[in-house]
RNA sequence: GCCCACGUGGCUCAGGGGUAGAGCACUUCCUUGGUAAGGAAGGGGUCACCGGUUCAAAUCCGGUCGUGGGCUCCA
């Protein structure tokens, strides 16, 4: 009961500012603003934050009402659909119990069930069938308060022992809320739509056994993912991407291209063919070039390393389940994860002055992790790779200007390459960790000051998200399908330096310990092609590309002129191959066109005459007839430039 | 590692207890053509592997390996 009837201010969207008291719900006020938004609305937002239209407000902020047309209209839809699958598995499945949702519903909602065995494919059917059949009755969504005392009774005598459980996780003082639809009682803290016919459309899209709370030791339940929206439009449109998606898979493009492949005989490993290694190189060689010309010397470390060096660096204990182990001259040794281990130990032959540092070396080396092997996927995620990798060692204060400098290069790197949505990310102090509590509350100062010199504000903070060794800042880009992908990090690192007892003399004449720099741009090569291959659907820009032009005859009458116009741009250093196959013209267009090369040459007989080709872009746009020395021009300008463009 | 699904010619897939099919690709021949698939003929698979059931297994059962989607993990 609200006694001091305190007001509170609501700005609308229009700008409009409404004073109202507090405890007043959200539906409220879309009430006073008309009866047909009040009947439309599925929910609405505070200061951005979602709430329930039936929940009565506390504090004041902008306040937006949303209908099925705002764009966070699918998380209160997804939600209560949410509840609609639980609804739906219990009527079908009276024995199973039910866990909890997802606290995510901005494109999915899913729901955990103890149910002793798993749901098939002809269960997921019957109990999307069951769901439209729930839509349909058209229940109105309560919200209902309640004490801890009668929520665990409630639950208690409706034989849902997981819930009692959940019930637990909530912190002493929260309000307790049940959401209500039909016989429907879930414990929720919402919000939801108002009626059930405001989700549109429902689709289950898998299931899969998934540990209690994460635990891998705990029992199995079985989860259910699906998705929906206000409208049948909406989902259809969720399936187009999903599709579409699908059409870029680097898993599917690879192969199609001749980029890579894989064997079972070295699971997880990819093999690139002659295209794909073009690539590979060809980014690799991009890096070398832009960190060769910043102070870095590149070097090249051994392969298997004796299991000592392992334990020096702390990755034996901490990961040792993840790497590979072999034998030689009775002697236990590993192949190297990582290339720290190997930097320090160069910097440690000779003793280092103030003036030689920073030192930077970049490696290249080949990496191997064991990858757990459910976890491993194409490109992704693989289990023998090599990153753009570096280390600085440096003075404590030089960690501003070597920072800086590394991020300013990632993000040309990115830019380049044609990423442009970039976000940044500070990652603080993780659960298994080495090194003192003051040791690391430095080190996250002396990043979090680097950042707000470099970027303001424009980064978040990721609580926990730090290598074991230290705090880190993680560059992430977001593709030509919107999906976010973490690349590039700099990871500070006071450990490394202590444990491999490395040091350098001060200009006081002293021994100092230096600060150790880990560094990726675009992180593992592998992982980075098979993004680059999904952003671009295989169409990489020009000077990735391992055959950039192809000439077409139209006949093999015009087989000669085709080799000279070859030659002509071979000279000029184009990747270029001669097309000369006794197939008409369409055929080649639609071989080159599938296989993305950017430059299509046609060669007939006006051409010949005049020492032209007919210039087809991959776009599908013709440029019509050039002369071959302006299209040889052309392709190796944009090679040079690294441009884009066609 | 855990749960589920899948594994048929190079690729995409159909079939399914009685010793294998299509399209594309490949080879050869015909066609010499103007901007995304010209025509004909032909070759190619012990149906992932190992074991079991059966008169008979690609098909049913078990195991192994691999792949996919999740879980977990990602220094």
């Amino acid at each position: 009961m609200v006694t001091a009837s305190a007001t509170l201010e609501l700005v609308l969207p229009d700008g409009s500012v409404r004073t109202v008291e507090a405890g007043t719900t959200p539906l409220g006020v879309a009430q006073s603003i008309g009866p047909r938004l009040a009947k439309d609305a599925v929910g609405a937002l505070i200061d951005g934050e979602l709430v329930d239209l039936r929940q009565p407000l506390e504090r004041g902020g902008r306040l937006e009402v949303v209908t099925p047309k705002h764009a966070r209209a699918g998380d209160f839809v997804r939600h209560s659909a949410e509840h609609v699958l639980a609804d739906a598995v219990k009527r079908l499945f009276p024995e199973a119990q039910y866990d909890a949702g997802r606290k995510d519903h901005s494109e999915k909602f899913q729901y955990d069930f103890r149910i002793g065995r798993a749901f098939t494919p002809e269960d997921l059917a019957r109990i999307e069938e069951k769901m439209r059949e729930i839509l349909g009755e058209d229940s109105a969504f309560e919200r209902i308060e309640v004490s801890r005392e009668e929520a665990k009774r409630l639950f208690a005598e409706m034989g849902e022992s997981l819930k009692v459980e959940r019930l637990d996780d909530i912190p002493e003082g929260e309000t307790i809320t049940l959401y209500r639809h039909g016989c429907f009682t879930d414990l929720c803290r919402g919000p939801h739509v108002q009626r059930a016919s405001q989700i549109g459309a429902v689709k289950l899209l898998e299931a899969s056994g998934v540990h209690w709370r994460g635990d891998e030791s705990a029992e199995m339940l079985q989860r259910i993912y699906g998705t929906a929206f206000s409208t049948p439009a909406g989902l259809e449109s969720y399936l187009h991407a999903i599709e579409e998606a699908r059409a870029r898979d680097h898993r599917r493009i690879g192969p199609e291209l001749d980029l890579f492949s894989f064997s079972p005989l070295a699971p997880a490993m990819p093999f690139f063919h002659p295209k794909g290694a073009f690539v590979y190189n060809r980014l690799m060689s991009f890096v070398r070039e832009l960190q060769t010309g910043r102070g870095y010397g590149e070097v090249v470390t051994p392969q298997i390393l004796d299991v000592d060096l392992w334990h020096t660096s702390g990755h034996y204990d901490n990961y040792r389940e993840a790497m590979f182990f072999t034998e030689a001259d009775e002697r236990q040794m590993a192949v190297k994860p990582m290339n720290c281990p190997g930097h320090c130990l160069i910097f440690a032959t000779r003793l280092r002055s103030y003036r030689d540092l920073p030192i930077r070396y970049a490696d290249f080396g080949r990496l191997h992790r064991y990858e757990k092997s459910g976890v491993t996927s194409g490109l992704t995620r693989v289990r023998s790779f090599s990153q753009d990798d570096a280390h600085v060692f440096c003075s404590e204060d030089q960690i501003g200007a070597e920072m800086e400098a590394g991020a300013r290069m990632i993000l040309e790197i990115y830019r380049t390459l044609g990423f442009s949505a970039i976000r940044i990310q500070l990652g603080t102090r993780p659960e298994r960790s080495i090194g003192t509590a003051e040791q690391w509350a430095h080190a996250e100062r002396t990043l979090e000051a680097v950042l707000q010199q470099i970027l303001g504000s424009d980064y978040a903070v990721n609580p926990g998200d730090g290598a074991f060794y230290g705090p880190k800042i993680d560059f992430h880009i977001s593709d030509a399908l919107g999906r976010w992908w973490q690349l590039g990090t700099l990871q500070l690192d006071y450990q490394l330096p202590q444990r491999f007892d490395l040091k350098y003399v001060g200009a006081d004449g002293a021994e100092h310990r230096p600060v150790m720099i880990h560094r990726a741009m675009v992180g593992s090569l592998e992982r980075f092609l098979g993004i680059l291959i999904e952003h671009t659907a295989g169409a990489f820009p020009v000077w990735l590309m391992p055959q950039q032009a192809v000439v077409l005859p139209v006949s093999e009458k015009f087989a000669d002129y085709g080799v000279a116009v070859r030659d002509q741009l071979a000279a000029a250093g184009v990747r270029v191959e001669l097309d000369a196959r006794g197939e008409k013209l369409g055929y080649k267009i639609r071989e080159a066109q599938l296989q993305k090369i950017p430059y299509m040459l046609v060669a007939g007989g006006r051409e010949a005459e005049s020492g032209t080709v007919s210039l087809r872009l991959r776009t599908g746009e013709d440029l019509g007839a050039l002369p071959v020395a302006e299209v040889a021009a052309r392709i190796a300008e944009r090679e040079r430039s690294r441009s884009l463009e066609l």
